[in-house]
RNA sequence: CGGGGAGUAGCGCAGUUGGUAGCGCGCGUGGUUUGGGACCAUGAGGUCGCAGGUUCGAAUCCUGUCUCCCCGACCA
């Protein structure tokens, strides 16, 4: 992509008012622009980190055996009033139909239509366990967005969902599920700040587990056993008696963290207003139990900028990144356009600064953007067929041969 | 929903005791530049968030209202 055709600019100002780093840098790097509180349209660039958020926690949704569909995001009254959360969702978009005066919801979560769906289709014990997912926009009227794209009214969340015959094989697949979750973290480049956290289940169940990613924006204060590796949320440190789950520890580490993940057990709390259940073996009916794994794709995007930000912009890990390669011409637009080519032929994301604009905010603009790898291709490198490689984040800068560059590339990447 | 701050050009901001609306960035044109956000010249761009009120006259004073940001509460 070249950068003087890319829909999005890079600001140099941005008002003093907006503090967190992934608002201001989301903002000032062109990936996304504010439409009103809690509410982003995603630029070409934000878009495409989104979706490489999205694509991992896919890849790994459907490795753990979920099969992927869409449910509708608008949804009717009546399945909320089966459950009860009609009136106590005082967060849910509710509206009335101007020609009918039926009433419909913007959905927040999707058990309410999932439950009936899945009866449909499911109800022999030969079935089980099974699990289906979605990723999706979800809507929440937030009482206060905040914090740029980690708290909005509107934001993609991913929602997946396990069905059992059993409670033992819920417990086996919830464990199943927690391995895959660290996987997905560690693939995004936040696996070491984020922590599974004993928490409340507030309407679910009595205690759930969170996944937080450790940042000064965080909303949620959490006690760390560095022990273990897990966390306890404030909200329920005191029903622990201030210790460890696991191991007793009672010398945690307090910090602010975000919450960017939520695994449930929520066993029949929402196949039992559907009088959802299924005939086992010896042909009596019996109850269908489920577990519930939220993601938040676009919470952790911002995350990631949270973690993986200096006082000149992003340094978006290499499996996110908009682009592999961000390569910038001085003065050799001919040369530089050769090498562009080259290496998307190679098979590179490039995005290439062709803009007649002076060096400095060329670098400057590529240090925001926070591509992984800068190359420049100037009058000086080109004379001895050479470019100039640089890693974000790294001072040193490295003169490579240009038939030699894709196979180095190839090496800082991890590719091929 | 409570507390605090702010709405003036696409973005960031200034605007004194009320008297014809300004700066920087960006954008257009011409030229000079070119390894860390260059420079000269020139040009376009505004219902001062909105609605009332006071006044000969309101960006400025008063009332109401909407919106954004921060803190708190809430957060399936």
């Amino acid at each position: 992509m070249k950068l003087s055709k890319l829909f999005g600019k890079t600001t140099k100002e941005i008002s003093d008012e907006a503090e967190s780093a992934n608002h201001r840098l989301l903002i000032q790097g062109g990936f996304v622009d504010q439409l009103m509180a809690g509410v982003y349209t995603y630029l070409p660039l934000g878009y495409r980190v989104l979706k490489k958020v999205e694509n991992i926690v896919r890849e790994e949704m459907v490795l753990a055996g979920g099969q992927e569909i869409l449910m509708p995001a608008l949804q009717p009254a009546e399945n909320w009033k089966q459950t009860g959360r009609w009136e106590m969702m005082d967060d849910l978009f509710r509206f009335t139909s101007y020609y009918t005066k039926k009433e419909f919801a913007l959905g927040p979560t999707h058990e309410e239509v999932l439950s009936p769906l899945a009866k449909k289709f499911n109800s022999s014990y030969k079935d089980f366990p099974y699990a289906v997912f979605q990723i999706q926009t979800k809507f929440r009227d937030e009482k206060r967005a905040k914090s740029g794209i980690l708290r909005g009214r509107e934001f993609l969340m991913k929602d997946y969902y396990s069905f059992h015959s059993d409670e033992e094989d819920l417990d086996k697949y919830y464990e199943k599920m927690e391995k895959v979750y660290d996987k997905v973290f560690d693939r995004l480049g936040i696996g070491k700040e984020t922590y599974y956290t004993y928490a409340s289940g507030g309407t679910f169940a009595k205690y759930s587990h969170e996944y937080q990613t450790v940042t000064s924006a965080g909303e949620d204060m959490i006690y760390i056993c560095d022990k273990c590796k897990i966390a306890i949320n404030k909200e329920i440190i005191t029903d622990l008696k201030n210790a460890c789950p696991k191991c007793g520890n009672k010398d945690l580490r307090e910090e602010t963290a975000i919450e960017v993940g939520n695994i449930f057990k929520i066993k029949d709390k929402f196949t039992k207003p559907f009088d959802y259940r299924f005939i086992s073996k010896d042909g009596k009916e019996k109850p269908v139990l489920m577990g519930c794994y939220g993601l938040g794709i676009s919470r952790l995007m911002g995350a990631i900028v949270e973690i993986y930000n200096d006082d000149r912009g992003i340094l978006w890990p290499k499996e996110v990144a908009p682009y592999d390669i961000h390569l910038i011409s001085l003065n050799s637009d001919e040369e530089a356009e050769k090498v562009y080519k080259g290496l998307q032929e190679e098979g590179f994301d490039v995005l290439y600064d062709d803009r007649d604009i002076s060096a400095g905010e060329k670098f400057s603009n590529a240090d925001l953007i926070g591509i992984p790898i800068r190359l420049v291709a100037s009058k000086k490198t080109l004379a001895e067929k050479s470019v100039e490689v640089k890693e974000r984040g790294k001072e040193k800068t490295d003169i490579v041969k240009i038939d030699r560059v894709s196979k180095e590339l190839c090496d800082l990447l991890d590719k091929k």
